[in-house]
DNA sequence: ATGTGC
């Protein structure tokens, strides 16, 4: 595929040690042929800088949605020793627990086609979208510092929402080890009126039927069934993680100068773990994380109250598949050389897989493995999957997050018009509403991998298992 | 991704 690259099987490929000098490890990655000769030479570069990091363990991974990011490239997973590793801003991201969720409802596409337009243009309203976007809800300021230490339990706990959902979360919606004194007051000021807003860029709210289910006993267990409408959340933690990421980036280049860390390059910087630097950013990083749960759980509150009104269905007959966080770090037990070890397995651009039986899975889908959802872009399906074995084996249980771009935001405002996309998707029977129309140009599905390529690559390689198959009918961009 | 660029 690309000189120096060895093909371990079918559809995984590996960057041996000697690719670029102070390799720690190998880098492997995850993709089919045919997304190879779309793969950015850089992004693959960039999986080998992070190879060069101390304390990684294993392999420095690439999921088949990689493509070049701020320091570690997007789709990248790597997994850090607690005793001599780093923990990176640049591994997580900006957008700290950007992530997605998928709601069902008890109503089918019959159900809700001659008022489409009308459910689409009532969660316009109760979803505040777009740079900037306010929160609509009554969110006091003090509640801030609740949202960041609790995540979704703030939000159940205040009325948006119920105990299930919080189960039906990566981590139950909040992450040990958040502190608020980490996060600067930059950051709080930010948050306090963001608190239910969706934002912009990819981050959207979609209405989706079930088209398709591949694996029924899977399906059955996450509660979904053919021809049934959900609802796909697709948001992070807006201008908060945002500052919380730019705030301790600049900290920890001091720091890594302070540690000696030698770096291939400066986007990368980092502390230890283990160091106060590297301790604050990861509780400023968790109080984030959380308020990005927080974030989705008062926005599933409103989706809910506008369709139990429409349809006079009950809060409780829309419960939540699950919710997974795309960027994130976590301290999690894995297998490393045949001993199980605590790692900080860093996830940018890419979703935690859990196989059956691993901790943090609701009981009931103990015996069946974690459900993943993989959002489409704009007018194309979404998929759910299910964590497996073979993730905890090769991935620090880990896969794909999503299609991922091939034209960036810039290449394609000049090429496409946000009407004439508008336009198609129209023809498809595909309700688009934006605050500005050039919000949807550059989220066109042509500016992206084709997703389901990238689902069939995991799920060809077993990092998780097809489960449905679900396509859009109306979409809220920011 | 982002009160969207030093």
């Amino acid at each position: 595929m690309i000189d120096g690259v060895v093909r371990i099987t079918e559809n995984e490929w590996e960057v041996p040690c000697g690719y670029i000098p102070g390799m720690r490890v190998p880098g492997r990655f995850f993709l089919s042929e045919s997304l190879g000769r779309i793969l950015e030479p850089g992004a693959l570069a960039q999986l080998a800088n992070v190879a060069t990091l101390p304390g990684i363990v294993k392999h420095a991974l690439a999921m088949p949605d990689i493509h070049w990011g701020y320091g570690f490239p997007i789709g990248g997973v790597a997994a850090f020793s607690l005793d001599d590793g780093i923990i990176s801003p640049g591994g997580v991201g900006f957008d700290i627990n950007c992530g997605v969720r998928l709601l069902t409802t008890p109503v089918s596409l019959q159900d809700i086609n001659n008022r489409k337009k009308d459910l689409i243009d009532q969660l316009f309203h109760v979803v505040p979208t777009g740079v900037g976007a306010k929160s609509s809800q009554k969110i006091p300021s003090h509640a801030l510092d609740e949202m960041m230490i609790k995540g979704a339990r703030w939000a159940v706990e205040n009325g948006y929402g119920n105990e299930r959902d919080l189960v039906r979360c990566e981590e139950a919606g909040g992450m040990m080890g958040a502190s608020i004194k980490t996060v600067s007051a930059k950051a709080r000021q930010r948050g306090i009126p963001q608190g239910g807003t969706l934002g912009s860029g990819n981050h959207f709210l979609e209405l989706q039927v079930v088209r398709e289910i591949f694996d029924p006993v899977a399906a059955k267990a996450f509660g979904i069934r053919d021809g049934q409408v959900c609802c796909m959340i697709h948001c992070g933690s807006r201008g908060l993680g945002h500052q919380v990421c730019t705030d301790h980036l600049k900290l920890l280049e001091t720091a890594t100068k302070k540690y000696q860390i030698k770096l291939p390059d400066r986007q990368l910087a980092c502390a230890p773990i283990s160091s106060p630097e590297g301790r604050d950013y990861f509780s400023a990083m968790a109080s984030s994380a959380n308020y990005a749960w927080a974030n989705r759980q008062l926005i599933t509150h409103a989706v809910r109250e506008v369709l139990a009104k429409m349809f006079g269905i009950e809060y409780d007959e829309m419960p939540l598949v699950y919710d997974v966080a795309h960027n994130v770090a976590k301290i999690e037990e894995h297998r490393v050389d045949d001993k199980r070890m605590q790692v900080c397995v860093h996830r940018k651009g890419a979703t935690r897989a859990f196989g059956p039986r691993s901790p943090d899975l609701p009981s009931d889908l103990s015996t069946i493995g974690q459900p993943v959802i993989i959002p489409g872009s704009m007018g194309t399906s979404s998929y759910v999957l299910c964590g497996t074995a073979t993730a905890m084996d090769k991935t620090f249980g880990s896969t794909c997050h999503g299609a991922g771009r091939v034209m960036s935001r810039s290449q394609a405002k000049k090429r496409l018009s946000g009407k004439e996309v508008a336009a198609n998707l129209a023809k498809e029977g595909i309700i688009v509403r934006a605050p500005h129309e050039n919000a949807i140009a550059d989220e066109a599905p042509d500016v992206y991998k084709p997703s389901d390529e990238v689902v069939r690559v995991v799920h060809d390689a077993g990092i998780s298992r097809l489960v449905a198959r679900l396509v859009p009918v109306g979409v809220i961009k920011g």
